[in-house]
Formats: C-alpha cells, sequence, structure tokens
RNA sequence: GCCGAUGUAGCUCAGUUGGUCAGAGCUACUGAUUUGUAAUCAGUAGGUCGGGGGUUCGAAUCCCUCCAUCGGCUCCA
C-alpha cells in the first residue's frame, strides 16, 4: 500500500500502482468525468500511468493550468495526427500547449498549407477525436527512439534526441501517430470536442534564425463548443480595445505611408494626451529631485563608438548621416544616455553633488525589422520618458528604491494594476553577448533583486532577457489581446560611466568612477499610450481625456447659451467642446457617447432660463441639473490630484 | 528580414466562374426640419479598385514585382 496526501492534507491509502483514474473514480463519478491529469509530487502524470510512491496528488481539471495544458497538448498531437494523414511524408518540430491552446511545428516538404485548408484539417482532427484512441506511453530506448525516426525520416525528432539521455525517452502514440513526448496526455482523443485551427506562421527550427524555417500552426480545442464559441467572442470583444483600431476612432495618431513605417503621426487630440502626460511626469520628476535637459536627436559617430553603440549596432541601424562638406558620420540617436554622459561631462563632479538625476523626453529612432512593426507599440520613432541617475556605488540601492516608486506612483495614477515585474539577467551561457566585467554584471544583478525584494514586488526572473550593457527591472503589461509589453524600466549600468570615463572626486579628494541607472517609467510615451488606451478601452480618466466635456444645444435656438458655457468652462480650466449642428438632442448624444467624452451637457430652454446644465456622463446616463459651479466641483473634484 | 493572409471613396464594407461591377451605409457639402437624453428627411459630391508591369478583344477579378497592413517567427538599445 502507498500513502497519497491530498491537497486538503488528507492522507488515504492506495494499493501500489494505483492510477490517477482509479483516484479520481474512487472520489465521484463527476471528478472521473472532468480529472485531465494528475500532479504527483511536482509532476504531471497521466491518468492511467501508476503510482508507485507514497506522494501529494492534486486531480487536475480544467481549471488548472497544468489541466488544460495537458488537454491542449494532447489536441498537439491530434492535430500532428491529421497533418500526418492528410500530407504523408510530412516531418514533425515541436508541438506544445501554450497560454491559450497549441501549435504544432511542422516541415511541409514540397508540400503548402494556408488558413484555406484549416476546415479540411479540423474536420480530420474531429473524425480523429470520434475514434477515441488511448494515448499509449511507453518508455524506449535511445537506440529504438533513434531507430524509429530514421526509419521514419523525421530529422527534427532525432535533433531532438540528441540531446535527450537514455532511460528517460518515451513515446506516445494514439492511432496511427507516434511521437517522441514526454506527456503527459489525457486518457484518449474522445474528451477533444470543439476544434478550431487560429493560424498559420514561419517559425524558425529552435528558434535559430539561421535554421530552416518550419510552419507553426496554431489551434484551440475545448471540451464543449460554447466553450469554444465563448473564447472566440471575448477575442472578438478585445479586438474593440486595440489602440490601433481607438486611436484611429478617437483621432488620436495616424500613419502616412508617405511619412514612413513605424512613424506615427500624433493628431490634436493625441498629441493632447500625451502632452498632458508629459507634464504629469515632469511635475513629479521635479518633486523628485530630477534636472531637465535637452539634445539633439544626432550624434557624432565617435559618440556611439564610446558608448559602445556603434559596435554593437552600427550595421543594423538606420545608415548614418554625412556631412556634406567634411563628409563626417552621424546617427539618428537610438538612446540618449551617450548625450546624457557628455553633460555629466560638462564639468568636474564632487561626491557632494550625486545623485545628479538628468531627465529628458527624449525622442530616439531605431530601425526596427519591418515585420516587428506594431502600432504605437513597436515603432521606429519614439520618445522615452528617460532619465539617467549619475550616482555613488553606495547610493545605487536607494536611487533604484526611489525609482520604483517613482513608477509605482505613475502606474497607480493611472490605474494600471495588473503589470508584471521582470527582472532580467544576463544568460550566463552566452557572456560574449554582453559588454562589462563579471563583477559589476553580478553587483548589479543584485543590487536590483534586493532593492525589488525591498519594495515587496513579485518579480519574474528571466534569464538571458538583460540588455547587453547591463542587468534591468523591467514592468510589463498586456495589451488587449494578452501580448505582454514592456512598459516602465529600471537599468543599472557600471559600463557607460567606464567608457565615457566619467567620474567624481570623492571626501578622499580621490578620482572615483559614477554608477549610472537608466529609468523610464512609461518606457516610451509610444507604447504606455498604447497601453493606456487598451487598458481603458478609450475611456481616459478624467484628467487626461482630450475632451472632457461637450456643450449640446436642444436647438440651435438656444446656442447663445451653448457658447456662454464654453467661456465660462475655458476660464475654468475645462477643456470643453460644443455642438451646434442642427441635429436632434439624441443624434448628439450618440455621437457624444460613440466618440467617448466623459461629460455631456444638455441645454434647452429650462437650462438657458434658470442658468443651469443637465449633466450626463458617458456609459452611466443622465445625472440631472447642475449649477455651473456645481459642475465644476464635481469635475474639479476627479481632476485636482494630477492637474498642474 | 522570414512564413501566411489582406489592401475597393475620409471610415466600415459589398462586388459570384474576367464581360454596364465601380456599389452601399456612415462622414462631408446643400436644402428642409428647430428638435429634451444613443442615429430626422431629401439631394449633391467623393475612388486610375495600394503602386508598377504582364496575360487577354476585355482585368477590381488571373500572373509577376514592389509598397503597406494584419497574425506569428527571429530580433529588440
Amino acid at each position: 500500500m502507498i500513502q497519497i496526501t491530498f491537497p486538503d492534507k488528507r492522507v488515504q491509502e492506495y494499493p501500489k500502482g494505483v492510477t490517477g483514474m482509479q483516484i479520481a473514480s474512487g472520489i465521484s463519478e463527476g471528478l472521473a468525468r472532468n480529472v485531465l491529469s494528475i500532479m504527483v509530487n511536482e509532476q504531471v502524470f497521466d491518468l492511467q500511468r501508476p503510482i508507485h510512491q507514497n506522494a501529494e496528488v492534486r486531480l487536475l481539471t480544467w481549471n488548472d493550468d497544468e489541466g488544460r495544458s495537458t488537454y491542449w497538448h494532447s489536441s498537439a498531437h491530434l492535430l500532428a495526427e491529421a497533418l500526418e494523414a492528410l500530407y504523408p511524408g510530412i516531418q514533425f518540430g515541436i508541438g506544445p500547449p501554450i497560454e491559450n491552446g497549441f501549435y504544432y511545428d511542422v516541415d511541409l516538404g514540397d508540400q503548402t498549407i494556408s488558413s484555406d485548408d484549416f476546415p479540411k484539417i479540423e474536420e480530420k482532427m474531429k473524425e480523429l477525436a470520434k475514434a477515441g484512441s488511448e494515448y499509449k506511453r511507453e518508455d524506449v530506448s535511445k537506440n529504438d527512439a533513434v531507430e524509429y525516426f530514421t526509419k521514419k525520416g523525421d530529422k527534427y525528432k532525432l535533433d531532438l534526441l540528441k540531446d535527450l539521455e537514455d532511460g528517460t525517452i518515451t513515446f506516445y502514440t494514439q492511432g496511427n501517430f507516434t511521437d517522441l513526448c514526454r506527456g503527459p496526455h489525457i486518457p484518449d482523443t474522445s474528451k477533444i470536442k470543439a476544434i478550431k485551427l487560429l493560424n498559420i506562421a514561419g517559425a524558425y527550427w529552435r528558434g535559430d534564425e539561421k535554421s530552416k524555417q518550419l510552419t507553426r500552426i496554431y489551434g484551440i480545442t475545448f471540451q464543449k463548443q460554447k466553450e469554444l464559441t465563448e473564447y472566440l467572442e471575448r477575442v472578438e470583444e478585445a479586438k474593440k480595445r486595440d489602440h490601433r483600431k481607438l486611436g484611429k476612432e478617437l483621432e488620436l495618431f495616424t500613419f502616412s505611408e508617405k511619412v514612413g513605417q513605424g512613424l506615427p503621426l500624433w493628431l490634436p487630440k493625441g498629441a493632447q494626451l500625451r502632452e498632458r502626460l508629459e507634464s504629469f511626469l515632469k511635475k513629479a520628476q521635479l518633486k523628485a529631485g530630477y534636472v531637465p535637459v535637452v539634445t539633439p536627436h544626432i550624434g557624432h559617430k565617435d559618440l556611439y563608438v564610446t558608448s559602445g553603440h556603434y559596435e554593437k549596432y552600427g550595421a543594423d541601424s538606420f545608415q548614418p548621416i554625412h556631412t556634406p562638406v567634411e563628409g563626417e558620420e552621424f546617427f539618428l540617436k537610438p538612446m540618449n544616455c551617450p548625450h546624457h554622459c557628455e553633460i555629466y561631462k560638462s564639468r568636474p563632479h564632487s561626491y557632494r553633488d550625486l545623485p545628479l538625476r538628468l531627465a529628458e523626453f527624449g525622442t530616439v529612432y531605431r530601425y526596427e525589422q519591418s515585420g516587428e512593426l506594431h502600432g504605437l507599440t513597436r515603432v521606429r520613432g519614439f520618445t522615452q520618458d528617460d532619465a539617467h541617475l549619475f550616482c555613488r556605488p553606495d547610493q545605487v540601492k536607494e536611487e533604484f528604491l526611489k525609482v520604483i516608486d517613482l513608477v509605482l506612483y505613475v502606474f497607480n495614477a493611472l490605474d494600471i494594476n495588473d503589470y508584471t515585474a521582470q527582472v532580467s539577467l544576463r544568460d550566463p551561457e552566452n557572456k560574449a553577448k554582453y559588454i562589462g566585467s563579471d563583477e559589476n554584471w553580478e553587483k548589479a544583478e543584485r543590487a536590483i533583486i534586493e532593492a525589488a525584494d525591498e519594495k515587496g514586488l513579485t518579480t519574474k526572473v528571466e534569464t538571458g532577457e538583460a540588455a547587453f550593457y547591463g542587468p534591468k527591472l523591467d514592468f510589463m503589461v498586456r495589451d488587449a489581446l494578452g501580448r505582454k509589453w514592456q512598459l516602465g524600466t529600471i537599468q543599472v549600468d557600471y559600463n557607460l560611466p567606464e567608457r565615457f570615463e566619467l567620474e567624481y572626486t570623492g571626501s578622499d579628494n580621490q578620482k572615483h568612477r559614477p554608477v549610472m541607472i537608466h529609468r523610464a517609467p512609461f518606457g516610451s510615451l509610444e507604447r504606455f499610450i498604447a497601453l493606456l488606451i487598451e487598458h481603458c478601452g478609450g475611456n481616459f480618466p478624467l484628467w487626461l481625456a482630450p475632451e472632457q466635456a461637450i456643450i449640446l444645444g436642444i436647438s440651435e435656438k438656444y446656442n447663445d447659451y451653448v457658447e456662454n458655457i464654453s467661456e465660462f468652462l475655458k476660464n475654468s480650466d475645462i477643456r470643453a467642446s460644443i455642438d451646434e449642428r442642427d441635429e436632434k438632442i439624441g443624434r448628439k448624444i450618440r455621437d457624444a457617447e460613440v466618440r467617448k467624452v466623459p461629460f455631456m451637457l444638455i441645454v434647452g430652454e429650462k437650462e438657458a432660463e434658470n442658468k443651469t446644465v443637465s449633466v450626463r456622463k458617458h456609459g452611466h446616463g443622465d445625472l440631472g441639473s447642475f449649477s455651473l459651479d456645481g459642475f465644476i466641483e464635481l469635475i474639479k473634484k476627479e481632476t485636482n490630484q494630477f492637474i498642474s
């Protein structure tokens, strides 16, 4: 007998070799029906796999991430089986579950697949699913595995096998399809009921650009058709918050092929929103001891040779601008830090001056690959809310802590609370990718982790994600479709001070090297605003809204009163527009609602006589009659905190 | 950059197998209407069907190429 411990700490005895399915069946019929896999001592098992030792277990269903992963992993195998049936001779790469669904990478050889073929493949999958084939697990020796895939002619599986040790290799077979796979899987294919292939994409084998590009097919499956329909509806709903769509509808920004791809044009409303965010942060930074600087958009090649950017990115960036007479090379600036280093160097510094916090809303230009551009989140010209803190080594942690406070202040003010804090460290396997000494890297990485801990941030450590010049703490936020983007960032840099030979005079009258911290709470205004739009669905907080109120006259007869109010609001620093069109009030309200104007002031005969306004709030409806002062009070209450 | 898809008026979209297929709604403009909480009615204007090349008696429709956009991959200072 073995002892099985459940999540509620209940312990029960079972015969040795009991399976997850037997345990589930023993608990309830419903559980047996819904269970997908079982967690056994931190490892997910198939339900048919015998458990031989005492273990802590957790039965996994659709409500568990691991349960869904098991389900989608099995779905990926089903996709592969269908593909092999329809396209004989294709070779298989990997086919894992992902956050929403799964994919399989295949090498189609001479054959091609496009999304037009999806219905056919889905049909085949459904047919195979109905057959209810078991997913059979089998231990195989490395020799047998190599022999099997050599015979089958699957070079990708052979490539995978190279890295596996004999004795740890398992095959899973369902129907006619056998795959190299560590599992686990659901018991059989019949649980897969609703199937939808989503898209097709190229994906390099092992994520290496130099390897062959395979065809990746993405899909998602559910146990019920209704769940699939709901999922697809949710995705459609999320698309309505897409900043590219709202940006156009709300007239915030646009792009022009003539200006160039990835170069956003800010329209008046977007520009105002942007300016407001800028002044909000400038005010906070002034309080926090930052000093403003301004630097030009280009810099001499020598600047970037010194900074190391030339060596690292020179060939992949926008090509240099040559002066017509001297033939000197200038580059569009990809970062502000080299310029700021030169500002630091413009005069000697005492330890008493530090930290020096140079802040600039600096516009930078980077040549991003064309396929990588994306709305306002990935562009070729953007403005960073940049600052560089030059401090003594003993001040690094304190400065880092203060910056975290500033980032959190900004996020709170804008109601962004679903971020993840990511600590990006260098890849110890690939140190050549980075510049700077081992000692400095270790010091910097330690400082970041400690500061994040002290601020109580829940961090996610990503090895190999560091910038080439230093480790960083990034604040990541998801867009409407669940893609993660880096917004705020704080980066420790021991490298640039070295390269620029920055120094200060210490209390010992000796020269010392300062440490630099790069930081940007928004990251870039473009990306931040994109995420902000998606976050609030275009319903900006009142203090940011390009238009805070609109005055709607019942008829043209009241246009004089409409204009009186407009003047009054202007004098009270409220951004209000007017709608004097010859339209019915219902129409004016509808248009204002669509434009997401926070407040609508409706005025007709009653209001003109009593010197009042009828207030309607966007998305809420009629709030009733207000005096003008009453309305001002209402609006100020919501905005005061941030008005500069 | 790579894989796949898309590109028709300012916007959202129709245009069957190449032959009155250059259309609709909204927007804009003009006129009527003077309106009480999510679309008043009528009229007018607006497009070398992303650009270029080709096949054809004839191309929005088929082919090639370039550009841009979308979904991924790679990259990301």
